[in-house]
DNA sequence: TTAGTGACAGGCA
DNA sequence: CTGCCTGCCACTA
């Protein structure tokens, strides 16, 4: 297992419910900055392996760009399960909730 | 081992 | 706002 996948896996298992990260964002935490792709290669490949809260991850412009259509639906309903508008064209407001990783207060996780 | 792929992002017109 | 091109790097066969 790659760094970058396991800080992956913890990032996305840390996004609170009600809030969602972008590819990027999460890339960046994970370590690599323009990982954004391998973020999603990433939720698309381990999804199927560990119980991952991929529907808290969007595209850069908050929107659920998920190849698979099924997945979409899947996604904006647990989004708005968790209490996210998602608009017509499945995008939430990123100003609203987008979530912001805060300092660590100790241990690693 | 190598080659190809892709749930994206960012810059530019 | 939309569309096109390039970079990026882990995953799969």
């Amino acid at each position: 297992m790659k760094p970058f996948t396991a800080e992956t896996i913890k990032i996305i298992k840390q996004i609170p419910a009600g809030y969602v990260m972008t590819y990027g964002q999460v890339a960046e935490y994970a370590g690599s900055k323009r990982g954004a792709r391998q973020v999603a290669r990433i939720l698309h490949s381990m999804s199927k392996k560990y119980e991952l809260p991929w529907h808290r991850v969007v595209n850069r412009s908050g929107e659920i760009v998920i190849q698979a259509e099924a997945g979409a639906i899947t996604q904006r309903y647990m989004l708005e399960d968790e209490g996210i508008e998602v608009d017509a064209n499945g995008r939430v407001d990123l100003k609203k909730y987008q979530y912001k990783r805060e300092k660590r207060h100790g241990g690693d996780e």
